[in-house]
DNA sequence: AATAAAACCTACTTTGTCAATAGGTTTAAT
DNA sequence: ATTAAACCTATTGACAAAGTAGGTTTTATT
């Protein structure tokens, strides 16, 4: 299950992808267009920013602008920066320890989701959503 | 995100097929060879008896069988019959609403995911699970 | 130098779901 | 009559998601 903070974050690096003219793009504009609201974009902003997926100006004149081309963002980076661990279950997660591990039948099963989602998103990027628009 | 329920429902169903000669199975022996709480599994088979995946015996001798052959169970089945919907986004839950429907950039892509997901649980029965042991 | 506008930071609250537990009731075989 | 099983209802505790509130720092402009 992909969440808000990730979802929104995938709108908010269209949003900028789109009208972004090499300057830089305030945060209350984005989230006017996008209608979600300003303060709980702060927070998916910054893990964007922290993850230089985003660069932040500060002070009048401020807002975002991309580091990188559209091509160079798939849509996993960008939801694996904000949500965390995409894994689709539990047991293959980083620290997880599971003593039936090999023996289950079902976590190849898990395996094989895993991969057919990372697979897929992983195949999109950011110019692939924008190019028919600009 | 597939939680446990969903996962132990698959065991449980695995657990059975691999068991039955005919016989009903005790919840309680299932319960111990998953190392799995027979309290909290009894919810689950609530469920995969309610729609008719298994079919439950009371009383002495009693217990749990399969009302099909493993092959015409598949894991998406299962699993939508524990965890409900498994969509992979709020946006397709059935009574989801959103005036931004038609204009969504995003939308296709979680779509898209979501057939992805479903095509590859869809494609695996329990026969496919338990073959190579039984 | 003062001011305004923007990002940045810290903490809190609310809500809801997952995971599990507890204790009782009904049914069926012996 | 007794025992063993499924079945039913309610409750709890923990945790994360979603969002809110208020303040601090940086930068451009006047």
């Amino acid at each position: 299950m992909i969440s808000t903070r990730g979802r929104y974050a995938l709108r908010v690096m269209i949003d900028i992808a789109e009208h972004s003219d090499g300057s830089f793009i305030r945060l209350d504009e984005i989230a006017k267009r996008q209608e979600i609201s300003e303060k709980y974009l702060e927070s998916i902003v910054v893990a964007l920013t922290r993850a230089n997926f985003l660069l932040g100006l500060r002070g009048k004149g401020g807002g975002y602008k991309l580091t990188r081309l559209p091509s160079q963002y798939t849509v996993k980076s960008i939801l694996e920066v904000t949500e965390g661990s995409l894994v689709s279950v539990a047991c293959l997660k980083d620290g997880a320890t599971c003593s039936r591990k090999s023996i289950c039948k079902t976590l190849p099963i898990w395996e094989g989701l895993n991969k057919v989602v990372f697979d897929y998103l992983e195949g999109i990027t950011l110019h692939d959503i924008i190019k028919d628009k600009r």
